[in-house]
RNA sequence: GCGGGGGUAGCCGAGCAUGGACAAAGGCGCAGGACUUAAGAUCCUGUUCCGUAGGGAUACGAGGGUUCAAAUCCCUCCCCCCGCACCA
């Protein structure tokens, strides 16, 4: 047999689908589906990761087709946003690093001669946009991906764009786009707001926005001035016993309204880029920061009871966290009962802890946990650990005590809010956003927290947003299922959302032009998009304003009205908008988890604020991501493999196999090179199964001479493809692809053994159209050109574009598969007894059931256990009975009618070829008196030597 | 912390929603055999323990409970993974 060139194959195929227009999408009479897949951001090349979902979602495209459904499968490129950006402003920096890597992805297409060139055009965003979006083209159609290409485009074109205000414009007639403050992380270095990607280490180790209080402790001799302690429990501020500040570290003075603030040099500077009024004033009059020193033994009042109190000096405050300055609870917090501890054991100074929460299991918490793990010097790293365990504590099973007034008697957990907005309703008390954890962006500038005072935002707030989101989700199916109720809890969840910044690429935001559209906020509908975009392209984009899309999507206005003034006759205008009617809804969006939090539910309200509802979409089914040799795929690791890389690696069927095989949608890939090793020999002995069949000629088994292993091979296939087409309609493609490779070859495989390799064949012959279809969603390619080899005057009749096979029950015969069942126990067991007793047999002795055992396992097979032996007492008063039916319960055989004599009769010759002896069916001859131990579909045996 | 998902044999991984045929599919690995000059591939057999007749014992994170019966239901505990936003 030749072997086979599976790259030959997928291009041949790739190359007649495109000349034919296979999966070219027009309006039909019938039914449709819509199936989308989040477009890919060209920022690099693809991995087989991200291959994942785009298979998943071809292979649903495919089986579509299959059902009949008149499938449109699009796909575009994603470019807005800063990423990009950032990229090509470091290439055109020359930072070595990100060359360097963009030149290994360059190199993954190009020869290395051009490669250089390649990274030099890439100072300029558009050209890694573009060369990325074209590379990925390519690498879709090689995997065999049965997309409409004419409707590609990409999100920085002007039509797009177009589109993009459109939506925005609709978004703020509802009220929804709004403007306001709210903190970001920022790089002051580099001006601009930063993300996870722009943070040294921020996608291992994350940094979040935290908000501290700041309480004010005004100093006792200076009216006008305070002292800014942050805290992240205000409500501990009845416990106050004294301030800390650290002397080595420089203070300055604020001026903030009409006060003074003093707080570290560090916490100034970050206070600037979080309050519009605030001035910076050097603390002393000759114009310098004071040391920390200058305040030390200073008092200042704090601000419930106008306590007056020292500021004390401690090595533990971190002038770049917070303020500087700490306020003291010795009762509750580790840290300041150690610093405590360590002022009155130097200098005697003796200052009483405040007790302020009761708690069960602590007198004084912070001393006790101290005691308990050892913790003597403010130097112990093991603090952090102590005042974790404090604060978990006490906030879930604290209660403030008398001392707090009005809070008296309630817990932390309920309470702590409460506190805090009476401090600031008292206005000695403010917001001040720290970073979690001290951070740096990869350019090595000091991320800082940011507080934008102009902000745009979309605010998901309304209540009739969300109503409406409620209700289109309750409307749609999703697979797996639970992310239904998922998707919900996020729907409520779901606020405020910035929609635009001040850099990268994207859609100018209408309303104020030195704003770009954020770049998640402009791929929520798009979807709509493709269904007209190949005719948009034929218009001036200047007529695509506000009107038009207006009328095509939402079909308000005239056509005759709208032609004059867009200059686009009417018959187009009708047509494009005929062309969306006829393909909107988006009836399955297909795409993978970490989506649902962010794009996954702007796609839903975007939807349900503007589109009628029946635009509302369909349906979303997930799958989890890909991991490979049980690690994480990431560039950093090194471990990451292109798509591009697919076909010559291991060929685009086999990669089309292991996705849909491996693992449901709910679990994650595994790419663990030896399981695809081993799927590999599976496949290829699929493949030469059929082509046997071909080669050799073999002719189609006719009905008439059909043996009972025929039968039962026809009904264990039909069966198969029955279940397996259900399964994939309800998107279990691993059980189904299970089923049709794996489990089909055993079958066959047994099969084999049953008859004979000629016969094998014949019989393949006769299921192999049928099984060639349902196989073509997951492995085009061969099935495309086995299937036209099978048949050479196919041509055109592409398999691809074939309806599902017919379900020929006639041939799923349960009593079939039973006697065969039958036959295989019969062997196990006899095979088990050799073993077991260490026999060669001359001889083998089957004893069947005689009929009153079969009488009696009729009567009682659907009564519950205890009656089962007064009842065939009745029927038949024997002690064997008893023993009977004792032998049937624990045997637990589900009862069917088999005549089994008969059976055994018909396949004594197989019976005899596979022990190499003589059969004794229902003999006399019993010697050892095993013929009594016979039951129903389970006959004694005995084996002679 | 909040929300979600898990812990199954040497490994990966089904099954658990509707408890019973579950010593637990399938794959990998390993061992033996057939084939081969050999290797690979392929096929067969085995892979918790005991057993010279198809059987028995112990097992599905740990510990309890419900039931005639639990990997499957309930409770408690331990451990692991993911998301928590402006980022594609």
């Amino acid at each position: 047999m030749a072997e086979l060139n599976f790259k030959e194959i997928e291009e041949k195929w790739q190359r007649r689908w495109e000349e034919n227009k296979v999966f070219d999408a027009e309006i039909e009479e019938g039914k449709k589906f819509f199936l989308t897949v989040p477009y890919p951001y060209t920022s690099g090349p693809l991995h087989i990761g991200h291959g994942r979902t785009y298979t998943i979602g071809d292979m649903i495209a495919r089986f579509k087709r299959l059902q009949g459904y008149n499938v449109l499968f699009p796909m575009a490129f994603h470019v807005t946003g800063t990423p990009i950006l950032a990229i090509a402003d470091s290439i055109a920096k020359g930072e070595e690093e990100v060359v360097e890597r963009y030149r290994d992805y360059v190199s993954i297409y190009e020869d290395e001669e051009k490669v250089e060139k390649i990274i030099n055009s890439f100072g300029n965003a558009e050209n890694v946009a573009d060369f990325f979006a074209d590379r990925i083209s390519e690498d879709f159609k090689r995997m065999g991906y049965s997309i409409d290409w004419r409707r590609k485009f990409n999100t920085t074109e002007s039509m797009y764009n177009k589109f993009i205000e459109w939506q925005f414009k609709k978004l703020y007639d509802k009220g929804v786009i709004k403007k306001g403050k709210y903190p970001i992380t920022y790089s002051i270095e580099d001006d601009s707001a930063v993300g996870e990607d722009d943070i040294e280490e921020g996608d291992i180790n994350k940094v979040s926005i935290i908000e501290h209080t700041t309480i004010k402790f005004k100093l006792a001799d200076d009216s006008e001035t305070y002292l800014i302690a942050a805290t992240l429990r205000p409500e501990t501020i009845f416990g106050v016993t004294n301030l800390w500040i650290n002397p080595a570290a420089r203070y300055v003075k604020v001026r903030v309204g009409k006060e003074n603030w003093i707080v570290s040099r560090e916490a100034a500077e970050k206070l600037g880029y979080q309050k519009e009024e605030l001035q910076i004033t050097n603390y002393k009059l000759q114009n310098e920061e004071a040391g920390g020193g200058f305040f030390i033994g200073k008092k200042v009042k704090e601000p419930v009871e106008g306590r007056e109190i020292p500021v004390l000096p401690a090595s533990f405050v971190d002038a770049d966290v917070g303020t500087g300055v700490v306020y003291s609870v010795p009762a509750h917090a580790p840290y300041d009962y150690i610093a405590l501890e360590d002022l009155r054991r130097e200098k005697g100074l003796e200052i009483a802890p405040i007790k302020i929460i009761d708690i069960e299991g602590y007198d004084l918490p912070a001393k006790e946990i101290c005691e308990r793990m050892g913790i003597e010097s403010q130097e112990d790293e093991r603090l952090d650990e102590a005042t974790q365990i404090i604060y978990k504590d006490e906030f879930y099973r604290g209660v403030l005590n008398e001392k707090c007034g009005d809070f008296a008697g309630i817990e932390i957990a309920a309470i702590k809010d409460e506190v805090k907005d009476w401090l600031k309703g008292k206005k000695v008390a403010d917001v001040f956003y720290e970073t979690s954890r001290k951070a740096v962006t990869r350019g090595g500038g000091k991320v800082i927290v940011a507080v934008l005072q102009d902000q745009w935002f979309i605010d998901y707030t309304p209540s009739w947003w969300k109503d409406m989101g409620h209700k289109l989700v309750e409307g749609m199916a999703f697979y797996p299922e639970k992310y239904k109720a998922y998707m919900q809890d996020i729907i409520d969840w779901l606020a405020l959302r910035p929609c635009a910044r001040k850099r990268g690429l994207g859609t100018r935001f209408p309303y104020e032009k030195d704003w770009i559209i954020e770049s998640l906020s402009d791929s929520t509908i798009y979807m709509a998009l493709y269904t007209i975009v190949h005719l948009l392209r034929q218009l001036p984009v200047d007529a695509l304003d506000e009107k038009f899309f207006d009328y095509v999507f939402l079909g308000i206005g005239d056509a005759g009205e709208l032609a004059k003034e867009t200059n686009i006759d009417a018959d187009t205008l009708n047509r494009i908008k005929e062309e969306f009617e006829y393909w909107y809804p988006n009836d399955l969006r297909h795409t993978a988890p970490p989506h649902l939090s962010n794009h996954l539910v702007f796609f839903l309200m975007h939807h349900a604020a503007i589109f009628p509802e029946r635009g509302w979409p369909r349906a979303i089914t997930l799958n989890e991501l890909m991991i490979r040799e049980g690690r994480k795929m990431s560039k950093s690791k090194g471990n990451v493999i292109p798509l591009a890389k697919v076909s010559e690696l291991y060929g685009v069927d086999l990669y089309r196999l292991y996705c849909a095989i491996n693992a449901d949608f709910g679990s994650v890939v595994n790419w663990r090179e030896q399981d695809v090793d081993a799927l590999r020999r599976r496949f290829n002995a699929l493949v030469e199964l059929f082509e046997q069949s071909i080669d050799t000629g073999a002719e189609e088994l006719r009905e008439d001479e059909l043996t009972h292993p025929d039968r039962w091979l026809l009904s264990k296939f039909y069966r198969k493809l029955r279940d397996s087409i259900e399964r994939f309609d309800a998107f279990k493609i691993r059980e189904a692809g299970i089923n049709m490779v794996f489990n089909l070859m055993n079958d066959i495989r047994y099969y084999e053994h049953r008859e004979s390799e000629e016969r094998r064949k014949r019989i393949v012959r006769n299921l192999m159209d049928d099984w060639l279809i349902i196989l073509s969603p997951i492995v085009p390619h061969i099935c495309e050109e086995i299937w036209h080899k099978n048949r050479a005057d196919r041509k055109l009749e592409f398999v691809s574009l074939q309806t599902l096979p017919e379900i020929k029950e006639g041939f799923i015969d349960d009593r079939v598969e039973r006697e065969e069942e039958y036959l295989v126990s019969l062997i196990g067991d006899t095979k088990e007894i050799m073993k077991i007793a260490r026999i060669k047999p001359s001889k083998i002795y089957i004893y069947t059931a005689e009929e009153w055992k079969w009488e009696i396992f009729r009567a009682i097979r659907d009564l519950p256990d205890k009656d089962k032996i007064k009842e065939a007492m009745q029927l038949r008063k024997d002690k064997s009975t008893v023993d009977f039916v004792k032998r049937v319960m624990k045997s637990n055989l589900a009862y069917f009618e088999l005549n089994e004599s008969e059976i055994l009769e018909r396949e004594k010759e197989y019976l005899m070829r596979e022990f190499g002896c003589e059969i004794g069916i229902n003999a006399e001859y019993d010697p050892k008196g095993k013929k009594k131990f016979a039951i129903p579909l389970k006959p004694a045996i005995y084996v002679e030597e």
